[in-house]
DNA sequence: TATATTTCAGACAATAGAGTCGTAAAACTT
DNA sequence: AAGTTTTACGACTCTATTGTCTGAAATATA
């Protein structure tokens, strides 16, 4: 996989948080409920992006979480960042401890073109442009099998 | 990441299968040792490359392991495919489990993009042109901190 | 102050990936 | 036939990821 599970649900919870960008601050419970994913392990990945400055909480009745900036200013590899780290775009693609451009692993050169392409897209994709699209298209965020009305 | 440590551990063992072709066959000791890997996982990795055809082993003195074909059909995706599997190709890069062209998740079209080119790199790159490689620029397989001869 | 709501946080369990160990089976050598 | 070499393979341990449970802390309301 290239994101973790954790990575993943992040990128989903933040997309949901962007689309409901307008209420003050949104229930984990809520997120966990319509994304259909853990309540305590979304818990716990929100508690990593809020501690990376991405979000805020708020406790007691009507708290909830919420986007610490702009959406138009989110992007996907700030989540990415927070919670797997840089290792997809620093580390040798086939494990070598030591491996750069002056002392390149055999697949280094093939292997840079796409990590900068994978970078070059996480960097540019903005929470707003995703949300949009969700939007315009009626992408999915949820997991359940059948979403058929009839 | 994005191989298992498995995969990768068989792209460098069947890269130095390669650069040892002439040889009838290689012990796996030796290649566990000069990789810098465990033997016995090593062992369990060539297992799965044999049982999808892609070395051939032999038992007793003598024997060893060799690559069932030559180098020159032999492709990064065959030992990808052996072993992690073609999951990174086939599953939503977000973990929804129905993700398709017809049915998007919201990143479905920028990782597609970049999904064919991790495929064609892979599907393209044969280990004869990976052994080339290493052998003209004194590419690296191995995991040692310290190589310098001085 | 009492109670309900909600995040915060640590301990725990389940699972999968990574790595180790021991021994059986096959093949060769003498 | 006996002993050596080498892969084959199942069982096991270790670690990280994923997921669950419980209660404390913070906030609001009455």
């Amino acid at each position: 996989m290239l994101f973790s599970k954790a990575s993943s649900y992040g990128i989903r919870a933040v997309l949901y948080l962007t689309m409901n960008a307008d209420r003050p601050f949104v229930l984990t419970r809520e997120i966990a409920s319509e994304l259909g994913i853990s309540y305590h392990f979304l818990g716990k990945i929100f508690q990593t992006l809020i501690q990376a400055g991405l979000i805020i909480s708020y406790k007691g009745p009507n708290g909830g979480v919420k986007l610490a900036k702009n959406p138009s200013d989110f992007f996907l590899i700030d989540i990415i960042r927070a919670i797997d780290g840089m290792g997809l775009f620093t580390k040798c693609v086939i494990g070598l401890n030591e491996c750069s451009d002056a002392n390149p692993c055999p697949l280094h050169d093939q292997w840079s073109v796409i990590r900068s392409e994978i970078y070059d897209m996480l960097k540019k994709t903005s929470f707003t442009q995703l949300a949009q699209d969700t939007a315009t298209f009626n992408f999915r965020i949820k997991n359940e099998k059948t979403d058929h009305p009839g």
